[in-house]
RNA sequence: GGCGCUUUAGCUCAGUUGGUUAGAGCAACGGAAUCAUAAUCCGUGUGUCCGGGGUUCGAGUCCCUGAAGCGCCA
């Protein structure tokens, strides 16, 4: 069985989970549960980074442990993800054991190959501000000269501190090389762009170990030193899955890390190195999203717009956010999370079009012929031209999810279920019954109830509870996401005949 | 400041390597139908394809240039 293995970014514990977090973590369970469908023996892994200085600190302001801080933040996301319905094989969380053992390997690995050096790391240091600057900060606030803080414009003093580096400037060449070889590595194209000119403008070594906090996982054979941040967060993609126990674990490489565009750098250049060095083979893609806006304002604390993921959840249901968030935005672009939108999108595609066809085939099947599905008979021009529109649906959505193009896939979804509508006025059912063409009539109700069936089957990855309700209303017994893949469910006919359905029950209730 | 991207119908956008009357969804307007969640279906756009030059038999599509917005880097 071929794998799947696709990733969210570990969330940083300091912050509470927003909008931006659940959008990767429904992009990437919607991929998972796609493949899983394809028959693909997939690995869905999210989790938490914990560690850092600036969890240090909170805790010690509230006077608890760093790990009790993230006790706490990951018990919300533990209870957040079912909620939405997340379907992830596994969380982890950098403060467990076995993520520490990969971080420790790969380490060595890095410094085994020699990638490693010590030296000393410069920062500048206001002390009235307790803050640090860089060299080009202070050059970018014209104070290089001056040695002023941006701030206050206070001397600022230069700190050395003793710091571990990654030799990262030794891979700029293979990294250009591998980028332009592989054309479809990061996602979307802008994104490679830059991430390309970024390391033609030159790569400088990596600071990669810190003595000013201690809450991390320890250098190996050099205790004061903790191992910072991206040496430790980026491992997480293989200490999950058991690295280094073994080298290569099954599901590695990655087929897709999923991630915002602010961590792009870390994923597209300094892992991509990291795995150079330590002998491992890349990830097959890096998708970079977008931003949300919310009703057109940049969330930020200081407006105290971020959506919170549990205040919208009492407002809609979870598959309504997941349908909305992948419908309304090309993935990769930025976008505006807005009531008026998601409510135009709800009541036009999936109230108006999808609901609606749903309950007018079920409503006639149940009037005409008491919810029991009959025999197709002979086609004519409009039921091959539906079943040839259904199948090259399954054929396009399968690429569109490949390329992670969700809006397009749903967009050709619609396309189907638009074209459901219409045959039902091409055929017109109710005359058909009418006029006792009862043969005639069975082939019509056959063709819409398949053609149901078959793009419920579709959208199960988008909308798993929504969509089991509606094939429980088509198969007339419970369902589960997991009872159906595309190879069992997904041929035109495999619907019998006698099949009895249910009495409709609006699936989308409009909203007001 | 450097590099790059975007600018097409009221709104959001699609437009392969340049080639007949520039498209989709939504919104608006008109009509049909009545199975259905007043849902659906059909019809309706004189759009300086951001401006200005140029290449070409022919440019939304290529080149130069200007403007506005955005991204990455510095």
């Amino acid at each position: 069985m071929e794998n799947y293995y696709v990733t969210t970014p570990i969330y940083y514990v300091n912050d509470e989970p927003h909008l931006g977090h659940i959008y990767t973590t429904i992009a990437a369970d919607v991929l998972a549960r796609h493949q899983r469908l394809s028959g693909k023996d997939v690995f869905f892994l999210t989790g938490v980074d914990e560690h850092g200085q600036k969890v240090q600190q909170a805790a010690e302001g509230r006077g608890i442990e760093p790990i009790e801080l993230a006790d706490q933040v990951v018990a919300r996301y533990q209870s957040l993800w079912p909620e939405l319905e997340i379907s992830n094989d596994d969380f982890i969380r950098t403060s467990s054991d076995r993520h520490k053992a990969g971080v420790q390997a790969m380490w060595r690995r890095l410094e085994n190959a020699g990638t490693i050096y010590k030296d000393f790391y410069e920062d500048w240091y206001c002390v009235p501000c307790e803050t640090y600057w860089t060299e080009t900060q202070l050059k970018d606030a014209d104070l290089w000269d001056s040695k002023q803080c941006p701030d206050c414009k206070r001397a600022v003093e230069k700190i050395q501190e003793e710091s571990y580096f990654f030799r990262l400037s030794a891979f700029q060449d293979r990294l250009i090389e591998y980028i332009k070889a592989n054309p479809d590595f990061i996602a979307p194209a802008s994104r490679r762009n830059e991430v390309l000119s970024f390391i033609e403008s030159g790569l400088r070594d990596l600071s990669v170990s810190r003595t000013t906090f201690s809450w991390g996982v320890p250098v190996p054979g050099d205790e004061k030193h903790v191992i910072y941040v991206w040496i430790d967060a980026l491992t997480n993609y293989l200490s999950a899955l058991g690295f280094p126990e073994p080298e290569q674990p099954k599901y590695w490489p990655a087929d897709v890390h999923l991630i915002g565009k602010d961590i792009l750098r870390f994923h597209a250049v300094y892992w991509p190195a990291m795995l150079m060095a330590a002998d491992l083979p890349l990830p097959k893609r890096i998708y970079a999203h977008g931003w949300w806006t919310v009703e057109g304002e940049k969330m930020s604390k200081s407006k105290g717009n971020a959506l919170r993921p549990d205040k919208l959840l009492k407002q809609y249901d979870a598959d309504v956010l997941r349908y909305f968030l992948l419908r309304e935005v090309p993935f990769g672009h930025d976008g505006d999370f807005s009531f008026a939108a998601l409510k135009q999108r709800y009541n036009s595609e999936l109230a108006n079009d999808v609901g609606n066809l749903l309950n007018r085939s079920l409503a006639m099947l149940n009037k005409y012929r008491a919810g029991v599905l009959g025999t197709a008979a002979e086609e004519n021009g409009t039921d091959r031209a539906l079943i040839a529109d259904v199948e090259a649906m399954q054929r396009e959505v399968a690429d569109y999810m490949d390329k992670q193009a969700f809006h397009l896939a749903l967009d050709r979804i619609n396309a189907v279920v638009r074209h459901g509508n219409r045959y039902v006025e091409e055929n017109t059912p109710w005359a058909l019954a009418k006029q006792g063409e009862d043969v005639r009539l069975d082939t019509v109700l056959y063709h819409l109830v398949e053609t149901l069936r078959l793009v419920a089957l579709q959208l199960l990855p988008f909308m798993p509870e929504k969509m089991t309700g509606m094939l429980s209303q088509i198969l007339d017994r419970s369902v589960q996401a997991d009872d159906f893949s595309f190879s069992a469910d997904g041929g035109w006919g495999v619907l019998e005949a006698g099949q009895q359905c249910r009495k409709p029950e609006p699936l989308f209730p409009r909203m007001d």
